[in-house]
DNA sequence: CCAATCAGGACCTGAACGGTACGATTAAGG
DNA sequence: CCTTAATCGTACCGTTCAGGTCCTGATTGG
């Protein structure tokens, strides 16, 4: 299923919502804004912050700003930064003893060319690209609950504020 | 990490395992070949069975057998046949219900062009490229520990039988 | 009829991920 | 100087899912 982390896709929300303001953002006022629990939102800020995607400003009235504008940010560093290097099997890379077949294993760095094409194709996406991406369309609202849904999304601009704060 | 399934891993050393031979093949036998358990080689057989990968004769001198050429098969196939479709976050697809915040999420199938933009990538490398790639290079031994470099893996051209067969 | 082999489940175990909690550290403000 | 507000770092626990094994039934050749 090549599934990826579900931190990351927390953190790519994270990004974005950081990119709304320039002042800095505190985890407990972000994870009211996109609705995930502050520890989870504070680790995500931490490993993010841990890998230059962000800046943390201690102490009172501190919090977290981007280091750099969404479509410089590609979706593999974001991976990068939280899953860790890409590597789709345990046999890509040096790492020597985690197969125990490595002796005879014929498909020794086999998997390196698909890695590789992953990783380019990862690097050629950036968070603005997603975030611009499949908006024109129907937004595929699932279930037609009245009272949810408000009008105002079918809009073509970046909402400044489309998420619901406290 | 962007980990794949190890039995998709297992599933490319089998595939090309039976492309060694043009009769059918017992799992036992591919079992022995290639140094995993018979049980999970009969599990990857089985369900590379179910997605078309390979035939399956049934009774006594039974086995299996390709059904198509290693330069036919992409690894999207094989993947897909092992894990299910390639789909990155449980955001994907129309699969509602899994995430619990779908409706404020702003991020509601962002990932579809990463997706396809690794699914095309994974569809353009078939299992002939994995077999003949990497080795003219140096063969990447990371430790140089004596005794155990076998001067023969230098050679280009395809080992028909480097596979420690009991 | 019997043996060999695949088919399709059910089952168990272990590790990694997701999530939480607590103390230490830092900086702003009175 | 002291309090407050916020992050930093680490350590911990529960849950989920992949990996792996086993058993029973169906099918075919001898």
């Amino acid at each position: 299923m090549l599934r990826l982390s579900k931190l990351t896709d927390y953190a790519v929300v994270v990004l974005v919502r950081l990119s709304h303001a320039d002042t800095v953002q505190t985890s407990p006022g972000i994870a009211a804004a996109i609705g995930i629990p502050e520890p989870t939102v504070a680790k995500v800020l931490k490993t993010l912050a841990a890998g230059g995607l962000v800046a943390s400003q201690r102490g009172a009235h501190g919090g977290y700003r981007l280091m750099r504008k969404l479509a410089a940010i590609p979706v593999a560093d974001v991976i990068a930064a939280i899953d860790g290097p890409i590597a789709l099997t345990a046999c890509v890379d040096g790492t020597t003893g985690s197969c125990e077949s490595e002796a005879l294993c014929p498909m020794r760095g086999r998997w390196d060319p698909v890695n590789e094409a992953i990783q380019q194709a990862l690097s050629a996406i950036t968070l603005a690209d997603m975030q611009e991406a499949s908006i024109p369309r129907a937004f595929r609202l699932p279930v037609a609950r009245p009272g949810v849904t408000p009008s105002g999304l079918t809009r073509s601009g970046p909402a400044p504020e489309p998420i619901a704060a406290e």
